[in-house]
DNA sequence: ACGTGATTGGACCGATCGGTCTATATTTGT
DNA sequence: ACAAATATAGACCGATCGGTCCAATCACGT
């Protein structure tokens, strides 16, 4: 009989690994050398796990991506669409600011050009890897949302499609500014994308 | 001496194809699979050359990438820019709108994936190879000049650094344009994104 | 005609890739 | 205690990578 779903309780050797940390370690990897930059072998050292472990418990190197690329999702992406989204007092259009000071300082203060793992992956023309068309449009879709929270917060009589419009229009500049972040551009030309997006703002959305 | 300039004249085989033909083929394999998409055999196929040949006249795959890129930036990026910089008696703001297009009609209407050269390479976290730093960097420039002297034409009385800033934002949008474009973000998305922009000019320097 | 020197194709190389397989270790149910 | 099931390490595999080398080819200057 078999058994309900869940419960095949059958004998067995315990993983002696824990799975968040081999995920984490993993989409560290792909996020800051994508995934033609990243061999097996260098998941393998990094969290110390042998091929067959990873091919059993993950699966083949298009699987281990994809359950990178959901982690991002499901930690970054999503921490930062909710933080958006949140009302926590704060003035939307510092938090606006924040929000597209981050790839700037990252790459010019901190020196991590790693960029943001949704928009390199987009960028990567890895489409074809199962599953990650969807979730690279789903991690989008999220920060969508969270401007659109936003910018409501900011303008509330606005109308939702216009509001709409505009998250996305601040998406798309994000995107752009964390693939120029990549590339080092010189932080005055970084530091005028945002400005010149926040001066639209306030006068497309009046206050 | 018969010679004209420059050379030791010796003898020698001659070249049995014709450099600027490679250089195209070269960079379009390029641009649409990226550097590690491309192994040396794809280039010897499409050329029709030998992995001698390729050697003898480029240099290895980074010479060759870089002469690729370069070979965009010359020819795409350069009669672009150049494009949005004439004043043709034009509407600045239609070709604002033909500008933007671009990558949502190579997407959705002729399913071209390629998106931009300079944005994928940006992207790509490829910036070790010789020379291509500064190649995305003077690309990205002459844009910008071009979208500048686009604004300027709208709006000529407004300040040259609020136009310049403006100009950087429209090439941020462009760029996460292509970006999305890559991975098929629905149409009416793109559109937003594209019609938010010019909303945004139209307000930002009125006419 | 002839030799010099550049061009060319293809064999060859070591390294590395993703992926499989087998032997062994470890845990659980009976 | 024993068998079944799982986990792990590492050998092993064929394919492919970028790059080198060499012998044959060909054009030019003399």
């Amino acid at each position: 009989m078999s058994n309900s779903k869940n419960e095949t309780r059958k004998a067995g050797r315990k993983p002696g690994f824990d799975r968040e940390t081999v995920v984490q370690a993993t989409a560290d990897l792909f996020w800051a050398r994508g995934y033609d930059g990243v061999a097996l072998s260098d998941i393998m050292n990094e969290t110390g796990l042998s091929k067959s472990s990873l091919y059993n418990s993950f699966g083949d190197k298009d699987a281990l991506f994809q359950v990178a690329l959901s982690h991002y999702g499901s930690t970054v992406v999503e921490t930062g669409g909710a933080w958006l989204a949140t009302d926590d007092g704060s003035d939307p259009i510092e938090k606006l600011e924040q929000l597209l000071s981050g790839p700037i300082e990252a790459a010019h203060s901190t020196g991590d050009l790693r960029g943001c793992f949704l928009c390199n992956t987009a960028a990567d023309g890895k489409m074809q890897i199962p599953g990650i068309d969807d979730l690279v449009g789903e991690g989008f879709s999220e920060l969508e949302a969270g401007l659109t929270a936003l910018l409501r917060r900011y303008q509330p009589d606005a109308h939702e499609d216009q509001l709409r419009r505009y998250a996305r229009l601040t998406l798309s500049v994000y995107i752009g500014l964390n693939v120029r972040s990549r590339v080092k551009a010189p932080r005055p030309v970084l530091m005028d994308i945002k400005d010149s997006l926040i001066e639209t703002i306030k006068m497309s959305l009046p206050h």
